[in-house]
RNA sequence: CGGGGCGUGGCUCAGCUUGGUAGAGCACCGCGUUCGGGACGCGGGGGUCGGAGGUUCGAAUCCUCUCGCCCCGACCA
């Protein structure tokens, strides 16, 4: 390909409106453009990334005993109320309606038509297993679409989904998967981990998600540092203390104190001269079951995914001001369990805890002295976020927090979807059974995206050879030189010939502008082409990755490239 | 949905407070000099100042409405 023929704008500057790295530096190396909030054209050199992701996820998948199918962006709403998602989905869900004012949404994933196209077809236990995926646009509308395509509402998706007759068998699949993804993420040279994560709303038991690890990272996970445990902090656990606590017995009497005003943690702890990790902190949350409260320990912070899990709940959520008066009497703020009189669940780290503050259910008062085995009764659980240090709830090692961006994740879905949607088979018995099933997803322009953040320096993108829109770059410093444009064109020839996809900037520009564009899109092999080596019967060869050049006769620069490029 | 901010040429931004009929840098076109890490000089093209309405002799500038975008939070997962 010929920079002067291509689409391929670059830019010294980036908008001011892109954010981290990896959007600036798309936008700036003429891989993206923005058309609406969260919604991009891919340019021929984005495009050709993303194919490249494409590629290597595609030939993973067919090599795992996936089949590729395509299905609608467009879908029809009764699919959706079939699975009760119509509902449950919220306005993430982007719904529209045709000429006849049936409903339609534009999907955001693909659980409920591949049952429907599944079931009826797949209908004996002979017919399965199966695993089915499409490379796909999905929408979702995004409350906040930032990052580029890093969390774009327009995106692209590679789903698959899998049928099984039993448990066991759904069980391989997902290992296999498993296995799939890490080849993938390891074959786009990016380094990821693996971690247990939370369902949301596609449902399931459990998950992994696949974590690219970069400071930008919407998500925090916790790793351990001896041990293989990774989890995302969303469900991610630490070491519980096993038994009751013993109550010390020099113990003093509870006693009320006057805090005017002093609501959080932080103030009564200023106020009273207490650190936070003596205080009870007081939840008072509204659920489908009523109101309750959490209690963790002042400076630790409830995780909602395992107060849900814990009491089994639809939805929780903080309660306002109103419901807190109606369950504590006095203004939040003020919240404790002493005397409180509805259910009460304590994280473990509370159950220790002697001498502590907590609030006394009345305005301007706290109180002090607390213990929390003599003073209140609390079910006890695995109740907060996991903090860096924590102890490793496998092994005896420590707990670090990172961040990262979730490029993949696989759920054991079961018969969530094949029950409410009727897809069934006949077991060996002649019984009709619901499919079991799993599904499997890849964030493509994510872990595209994902690559750039991992991958770059000051000057621009630094691609991994198995992403790099191009395998190498041939620079002609000087296009007005008649030898080197002569020598250049030979080369990129001959790169063609050998079969090695190469760009050659042919533009009439000063050396300086080509070298800095050829840094920012970052091809990882550079020959420039120039007269003063070229007298010499030499070409400067570089990898976009290493800082030294070295020189290499002209008739070996192509098989030296070949080398390069051919290895990752 | 709440709070804050921004819409001026392809990009980055100034001008707005205190109305007087639009600027700079980069990019683009022409000529010349230059030519291995984002050159320089001269000349040039390009903007309904997001949109609509209003105030005014006169609006990018003041007022009202509206659309879009961004940030923080809430929400969602």
């Amino acid at each position: 390909m010929r920079f002067s023929r291509m689409l391929l704008p670059t830019l010294r500057e980036a908008p001011a409106d892109a954010e981290v790295i990896s959007h600036r530096l798309m936008i700036r190396a003429g891989m993206i453009r923005k058309v609406a909030a969260g919604i991009y054209n891919l340019l021929p050199l984005g495009l050709r990334v993303i194919q490249k992701v494409e590629g290597i996820v595609r030939s993973e998948m067919n090599r795992a005993g996936g089949q590729e199918v395509m299905m609608p962006l467009v879908l029809p709403a009764e699919l959706w109320k079939e699975s009760g998602r119509w509902e449950e989905y919220g306005k993430e869900l982007l719904r529209l309606q045709d000429r006849h004012g049936r409903e339609f949404c534009l999907g955001p994933t693909h659980e409920e038509i591949i049952t429907d196209m599944v079931r009826g077809t797949l209908r004996s236990y002979r017919d399965l297993p199966k695993n089915i995926y499409q490379i796909q646009t999905k929408f979702r509308d995004e409350i906040r679409p930032r990052f580029g395509l890093m969390r774009g509402r327009e995106f692209i998706m590679k789903d698959a989904y899998s049928f099984h007759a039993d448990d066991d068998s759904a069980e391989k699949e997902y290992r296999n998967m498993y296995d799939a993804y890490s080849r993938i993420f390891d074959r786009c040279g990016l380094s990821f981990r693996a971690v247990e994560a939370e369902t949301g709303t596609i449902g399931g038991r459990f998950s992994h998600e696949f974590m690219v690890l970069a400071e930008t990272g919407e998500d925090a996970i916790a790793t351990c540092n001896s041990c293989d445990y990774a989890a995302n902090t969303e469900r991610a656990q630490t070491r519980q203390p096993e038994k009751k606590a013993a109550i010390p017995s020099d113990l003093k009497a509870v006693e009320a104190v006057r805090t005017p005003g002093k609501k959080s943690v932080e103030d009564v702890s200023a106020f009273l001269k207490v650190t936070p990790a003596r205080f009870i902190k007081t939840l008072i949350y509204e659920t489908d079951k009523g109101i309750v409260a959490a209690l963790v320990r002042g400076d630790h912070e409830l995780n909602e995914f395992k107060l849900k899990r814990e009491l089994d709940l639809a939805f929780a959520r903080l309660a306002g001001e109103q419901k807190v008066r109606e369950a504590t009497k006095a203004p939040s703020g003020f919240a404790g369990p002493i005397g409180l009189d509805v259910k009460i669940y304590a994280d473990f780290s509370v159950r220790g805890m002697s001498g502590a503050v907590t609030g006394a259910n009345e305005s301007d008062t706290h109180f002090v002295n607390v213990c929390a085995e003599r003073d209140f009764k609390a079910d006890y659980a695995d109740l907060r976020v996991v903090r860096d240090g924590d102890v490793c709830p496998r092994c005896s090692g420590t707990l670090r927090i990172k961040r990262g961006i979730e490029v993949g994740h696989i759920f054991k879905l079961g018969t969530k979807y094949s029950e409410k949607m009727g897809a069934t088979f006949l077991d060996e018995q002649g019984k009709s059974r619901p499919i079991v099933m799993g599904c499997y997803g890849i964030g493509i322009g994510r872990t595209a995206a994902a690559s750039i953040e991992q991958n770059h320096d000051e000057s621009g993108i630094i691609w991994p050879k198995p992403l790099s829109p191009f395998a190498c770059e041939v620079v002609p410093v000087n296009v007005k030189d008649e030898g080197t444009v002569k020598a250049a064109e030979a080369l990129y020839s001959a790169l063609n010939d050998a079969g090695i996809d190469c760009l050659l900037d042919d533009r009439d520009e000063r050396a300086g502008v080509k070298f800095k564009d050829a840094d920012l899109i970052g091809i990882p092999v550079r020959v420039a082409v120039g007269e003063r080596n070229l007298k010499e019967g030499m070409v400067e060869i570089k990898e976009r990755k290493h800082a030294e050049v070295k020189l290499v006769k002209v008739s070996e620069a192509a098989e030296e490239v070949r080398r390069l490029a051919g290895r990752s």
